[in-house]
RNA sequence: GCCCCUGUGGCGGAAUUGGUAGACGCGCUCGACUCAAAAUCGAGUUCUGCAAAGAGUGCUGGUUCGAGUCCGGCCAGGGGCACCA
């Protein structure tokens, strides 16, 4: 580059030379390795591990970004930071890409895990990858087996039968999320309800306390807590036993004496018009023996299943089974017992009563077979002989009427007496009511039909029934001849694989084939990268307890229900082996918004034609943008703002972005539009922003290079009026910075960064010619200003860091504190607003009092202007931030 | 149907948590440099208005000296749950 001018131009700053570079010191130093044993305080950044598709997207660069951010932050704030990076790499695409592209799921797994560990590594995360795990490697899953052994003992881990979606083709379980219209979601096959014995874990029996921990778990975002909250569902009832009428339990050939319901709403008892059972209920399965109508109508309430729309399409029906119930508090009073298709097996008790009244599903019902109606409860602002009910339920609060003993009370106090009376009530030997608290949530069915999984180590045998695997034949390891040509599950067609000798009776037996949901390989991970290659045990309660919970976990709020109460049932479930003695995995919780992009695309034929970004080019006509194809200029329509997604093509590639740009943009652009929580735009223009500033940077380091001395800073030195407006600067944004990256606020850390530098840069321009000390005030800024953006964009910071050569790396230097001093002024100014409304400008001393406020203000010539002589009627002097004169 | 969140310039967003609305960035306009382009630098950019001034945070009412922020009622967008007894 030839120069004409004075200042000699530097070059421009080239990250495919410096990022490289640092990235190699970094890990040669071993900058960001982590040991158990280091005496300062711990922090412990976890992002959410990313499945090992083959390549990483916008997603993960933006997830990864913000923790890193953190990581390098505390780092320098002096904390032993783990951050550590895994894969969670057991999974069905694997097996999709065995069964088209002929290549073996360990080796298309282990291929990817090498390209993607690649790309991060480009990207500067600060991670310790002598950490590294994948869920897949034998050593990860070896544990969780011997886990699922220690559940089993405990009651943990069960078997049981139970209701699952089933594709005929592939023939296997699929998840309620693959099933698409009633259609297997890859064969197209119309999905079929099973039954079939599974393994589940006993997450239900720490529902309350997963429950009530929510409230503990202050540093989660308050709509996490929320939809857990629901799922978890909690609510307080009454199981209430009906007796049955026996000759009419006779005459439909059923033996039980009794019929047990769940309800919430013991208040409106005296309302009941009818009592129902689920199809699977073991009363209506009894009576469906004798009565094949009834199994034909049950059959096909089966049918039906579980997809929502067929739920949502449904019609109310049911079947009179002839049966008769006994009303709990009038023996000669008796109900009809009904088999309806609205009643679920695995909610409550799989039966109710029905008080058509004050439910719609029971009104719906008894209107369609003619049940009628008994209004219990009256509104307050009703009159009682005259409030109805005939299309719309009254669920509301009001008065008990109707209801003998219970007429006046309210709502609660009837609930309260029914469930009293009925306590002391006794049928068989048993009081007939018992207080009862239910809950949505079940248990987790593990069991999948599938051969990239981790093994369930058990074993069936004809005699001895279910048998673990004996702790020193572990691992079961995953046999690697299997073949993908046909659907089902290559474990269970393998030649040798699933036979096995009984452990217990030493006869031939059959090794479980299903494996298990790739979520019980995420439930754990977090623990055992505090210790990842113990060998001896999943996990070392001391380091595991020292590290959890995590500081702070960042990730998608996809995963607010399934993962995180998953892992939060895994520490729960390994707490009660004696592996840790946590309550909570994860202290805080971040989750950060979507990458989205505009899609591009033509009309061709009825359908979009998508097109890539980097093929169109936009223009404005008549001040509105336009978007063209680069490839043959013609129009292109802009669509609009969504998630990227391959099949809208509107798909930015992470390496593209750092081969042309540098990691240290693409992290700065992601980090500086939006709110971490919300979604953000990627645009070019503002890669291009991002990429502008990353030059303007080297070029003003260089500029204050020339400009600054090599002398410490002295606090009490004589400033001039430039030396002190650089030091404010500087001292405010570092302030500023450090303040909003505690609280994840990067957006606004950016924009102090930019203030900095743009307040540099004029400092820089003013026409000074001598002034004392000023040049160690610019060394100053430099490395307040590198401070605050080496977590952001690492690369750039450590290459400016040497030309200023500061002591050792930007990466390990430490954080500095802001000079509170510098941040306050000697006089303020202050708004002054009349009436409401900003008028003029006061300047006071900075600790002036409210009278001395008033007195200046009530001086100012604008103020005198406005008031014209009549005194206010009022001043409000906020000190240091506003004074209001009321007129 | 139930529960929750969000509405601020052309755009992303900021506003010390009740105290100067629009920081910072993007885009756009004008100018400087250049043979030219890029890069860079300077000026402007909520709306109406030449200006003085006025209006303005989805709509509407209220509390307050003062409301983007708090309260009530609407409207719009997004999310979660849902035959859960």
């Amino acid at each position: 580059m030839s120069s004409t001018s004075e200042k000699t131009p530097v070059e421009r700053y080239n990250p495919k030379v410096a990022e490289p570079k640092w990235q190699e010191q970094w890990l040669l130093n071993r900058l960001f390795a982590c040991a158990n044993d280091d005496p300062r305080p711990k922090y412990y950044v976890l992002e959410m591990f990313p499945y090992p598709s083959g390549r990483i997207h916008m997603g993960h660069v933006r997830n990864y970004t913000l923790g890193d951010v953190v990581a390098r932050y505390k780092r320098a704030r002096g904390f032993n930071v783990l951050h550590p990076m895994g894969w969670d790499s057991f999974g069905m695409p694997a097996e999709n890409a065995a069964m088209e592209h002929k290549v073996h799921p360990k080796e298309w797994t282990y291929a990817n895990i090498a390209a993607m560990r690649k790309q991060l590594q480009s990207i500067g995360f600060s991670l310790d990858w002598d950490r590294e795990l994948a869920t897949c490697d034998v050593s990860y899953y070896r544990h969780q087996q011997k886990m699922f052994l220690d559940f089993a003992k405990k009651g943990l881990a069960y078997r049981k039968a139970s209701k699952v979606n089933w594709d005929p083709v592939d023939q296997t379980v699929l998840a309620n999320e693959q099933v698409i219209e009633g259609r297997g979601w890859r064969s197209g096959a119309v999905v079929e309800t099973r039954e079939l014995t599974q393994w589940f874990f006993k997450i239900t029996r720490f529902s309350e306390d997963l429950l009530e921990k929510l409230d503990s778990l202050t540093g989660w975002p308050e709509k996490v807590r929320l939809m857990q909250n629901n799922w978890i569902g909690r609510s307080e009832g009454l199981m209430v036993r009906f007796a049955l009428d026996g000759e009419s339990a006779k005459k439909a050939g059923v033996e039980a004496e009794e019929l047990t319901v769940f309800t919430t709403r013991h208040d409106t008892l005296f309302g009941a018009r009818f009592m129902a059972v689920a199809a699977d209920h073991p009363l209506a399965k009894a009576a469906s023996e004798h009565n094949p109508e009834l199994a034909a109508f049950c059959d096909e309430c089966r049918r039906v299943g579980t997809a929502q729309e067929n739920i949502d399409k449904a019609e109310k029906k049911g079947f009179d089974t002839g049966i008769r119930a006994r009303h709990p508090f009038d023996p000669e009073w008796t109900l009809p017992v009904y088999v309806a298709n609205f009643i679920l097996m695995d909610y409550g008790t799989g039966a109710i009563f029905g008080c058509p009244a004050h439910d719609q599903r029971d009104l719906d019902f008894a209107n369609k077979y003619n049940l009628g109606n008994t209004v219990v409860v009256c509104p307050e602002d009703q009159d009682p002989e005259t409030f109805i009910v005939t299309d719309t339920a009254y669920v509301g609060d009001g008065r008990i009427v109707h209801s003998r003993f219970l007429d006046g009370l309210s709502v609660a106090d009837a609930q309260e007496e029914v469930a009293k009376r009925l306590e002391k009530e006794e049928f068989n030997g048993a009081p007939v009511g018992t207080r009862r608290v239910n809950f949505r949530l079940r248990d987790w069915g593990i069991s999948r039909q599938r051969y990239w999984g981790c093994p369930i180590p058990m074993i069936h045998c004809e005699h001895c029934g279910v048998v673990p695997v004996p702790e020193t034949d572990l691992p079961v390891t995953l046999p690697e001849d299997v073949t993908f040509d046909q659907p089902g599950n290559p474990l269970d067609r393998h030649p040798t694989w699933k036979h096995v000798n009984c452990p217990q009776c030493g006869a031939k037996a059959r090794r479980e084939t299903d494996t298990m949901d790739t979520f019980v390989d995420s439930s754990w991970y977090f623990g055992r990268f505090t210790n990842p290659h113990l060998e001896t045990a999943p996990l070392d309660r001391a380091t595991c307890d020292h590290w959890l919970p995590v500081d702070i976990y960042i990730g998608g709020i996809e995963h607010a229900i399934l993962h995180l109460l998953y892992s939060r049932f895994f520490t729960r479930a390994m707490r009660e082996i004696g592996l840790t003695a946590l309550d909570e995995p994860f202290n805080g919780l971040f989750t950060q918004g979507m990458v989205v992009h505009e899609a591009y695309g033509r009309e061709a034929g009825g359908h979009w034609d998508y097109i890539l970004p980097e093929d169109v080019r936009i223009e404005f006509v008549d001040n509105e943008r336009k978007a063209f194809h680069r490839g043959d200029g013609g129009p292109v329509t802009i669509l609009g703002i969504e998630k990227m997604s391959k099949s809208k093509k509107n798909i930015v590639d992470p390496d593209e972005i750092v081969g042309s740009y540098g990691a240290d943009t693409a992290r700065w652009f992601m980090l500086s539009d939006s709110p971490p929580e919300r979604d953000v735009i990627w645009t070019e223009e503002g890669v291009q922003g991002a990429f502008r500033f990353v030059q303007r940077v080297w070029r003003l380091v260089h500029e204050l290079k020339a400009r600054a001395g090599n002398a410490e800073i002295n606090p009490q030195a004589p400033f001039g009026p430039v030396g002190l407006s650089v030091r404010k600067a500087a001292h405010k944004a570092l302030a500023n910075v450090t303040d909003d990256i505690e609280r994840l606020r990067f957006n606004r850390c950016v924009a102090h960064a930019y203030d900095l530098a743009n307040n540099l840069q004029e400092a820089l321009a003013a026409p000074v010619n001598s002034e004392a000390h000023l040049d160690a005030a610019f060394r100053e800024a430099a490395f307040i200003l590198l401070t605050i953006i080496a977590p952001m964009m690492p690369h750039l910071a450590e290459e400016c860091w040497e030309v200023f050569g500061f002591e050792g790396f930007a990466a390990a230097a430490p954080w500095p504190a802001a000079d509170r001093a510098l941040l306050q002024e000697d006089s303020i100014t202050l708004p002054v607003q009349i009436n409401g409304k900003k008028r003029a400008d006061v300047v006071v001393p900075r600790n002036a009092g409210a009278a001395e406020g008033e007195a200046l203000t009530l001086a100012v010539p604008d103020v005198q202007r406005i008031l014209a002589g009549r005194p206010p009627k009022n001043v409000i002097v906020v000190p240091g931030r506003i004074v209001n004169v009321v007129a």
